[in-house]
DNA sequence: CGACCACTTGAAAACTCTCAAGGCAAGTGG
DNA sequence: CCACTTGCCTTGAGAGTTTTCAAGTGGTCG
């Protein structure tokens, strides 16, 4: 399932994670320098809810989304993470099984750090602890604005504002194409509804011109359209 | 509108806290000795979204809640917090305004800690960090619960769900009655509801014998009808 | 070509909300 | 002490949204 690359050494990461973009060059080679990178395909998982943590993962590239399970096995995306993020952290100081599970919504490679040298470096670099705690409070803040969402708007406004949300998280092309791909199913449930809803949702969206749908590749053509529909506030 | 008490001096905080529970006690007296607790009556905000911290709060007692105020003036109570926790941490750390007010439940005192000196005590306690990484880690966790919850449950699962969370959160006395009073708005917007809804949900878990109500006073009566009705899982 | 998967659409059913009205208890002012 | 106000709780009924169920389309892959 899982290719191990002894290519590239991950030292690379040290460039693109803005969680260690403080190390200084000679502790990156020792943090990196005996890691391996993993390639995950899409739909494999990174890590599954139930399980143990053995130490944090970073994302050399791609995307992933984290999913809880609920009791009818319907999935439930409560977060998504890109290239340069960590995973996994939370669990480990926690000190409890993975409460998510992480799938790769592409081609992904991750490096592991094992926690024994994790909490290391953490020891030696404290403003590490600073980064960690900063992301951990957009994150949780991120998570209320979402139960807010969920609890007080409508579908519409949920769908709105989550492609106000993934056009910010991921980002886009000079056409304004929202860079990820995501089935009808995975929108739905990021906004907390069916996929029927989902699919009547957009198609309204695109009546009032305010996006282009092309399969799943979704083209903001208002965004303060969409924002006002979504009645979103936030960045 | 505040009541500033020069006594008790809040070192009385550094039995009642978690987070500060191994720091040594010449190390308590310098933190807490110029603090003066603060008084605020039910109702009273200790700090509202939009402003700026200034420092972190910590409930020396008392119950408060955590709200976001919606599009329409909605609130959304996101969480609770209660005697020894830390509040505004998450701001501070963000480096951003607050996003959810604090309001008190019943009468609460605050002990403020500026930022400067929390930085300070933080910079000289490491393993302070990694109790408020538990910590973040932890709320974080729930808000992804309940974002499941409220995404995929029904009114009556969410609002059993309630029950029991607030059973564990405020704890009870012996003959099972929930140690914390809440109006039916209240515990309506907790379960993303509204109020009518809560109330006949409420009602109809009576008439299942799983709770007993005597006004505001929720008495468990079968909490293994009660999980099983809210398909608890976790603790 | 057939199976499969994701997407789409329609119609009915179910759930939840909204609106309206009334009850009860506590507090206020005459 | 009583009328009045206020806040919270409760109930009913209709409206509205969203889900569920059913059916069908289109594209991909072996």
């Amino acid at each position: 399932m899982v290719n191990h690359s002894h290519s590239p050494l991950c030292d690379k990461c040290s460039h693109i994670n803005k969680i260690f973009c403080g190390l200084n060059i000679g502790k990156h080679n020792t943090i990196f320098e005996e890691n391996k990178s993993v390639n995950y395909k899409k739909g494999m998982s990174i890590f599954s809810e139930g399980k143990y943590p053995t130490g944090i993962h970073i994302i050399h590239s791609g995307k992933v989304k984290i999913v809880k399970i609920g009791d009818e096995g319907k999935e439930q995306i409560v977060r998504f993470a890109k290239t340069g993020e960590l995973l996994g952290y939370r669990a480990l100081f926690g000190n409890h099984a993975y409460k998510a599970s992480a799938i790769a919504l592409n081609e992904v490679q991750i490096c592991h750090i094992s926690e024994k040298k994790f909490f290391n470096i953490l020891s030696k670099n404290q403003y590490l602890y600073l980064n960690l705690l900063k992301k951990l409070s957009l994150d949780l803040g991120r998570a209320e604005d979402t139960i807010l969402s969920i609890s007080q708007k409508s579908a519409k406004e949920r769908i709105a504002e989550t492609i106000v949300s993934l056009y910010y998280k991921f980002g886009h092309d000079k056409n304004n194409s929202i860079d990820v791909q995501l089935t009808r199913k995975e929108i739905g449930n990021l906004a907390g509804t069916t996929i029927e809803t989902t699919i009547r949702t957009l198609s309204n969206l695109k009546k009032e011109h305010l996006i282009e749908l092309n399969g799943k590749q979704i083209v903001v053509k208002d965004m303060a359209g969409l924002m006002c529909t979504a009645h979103y506030e936030n960045q």
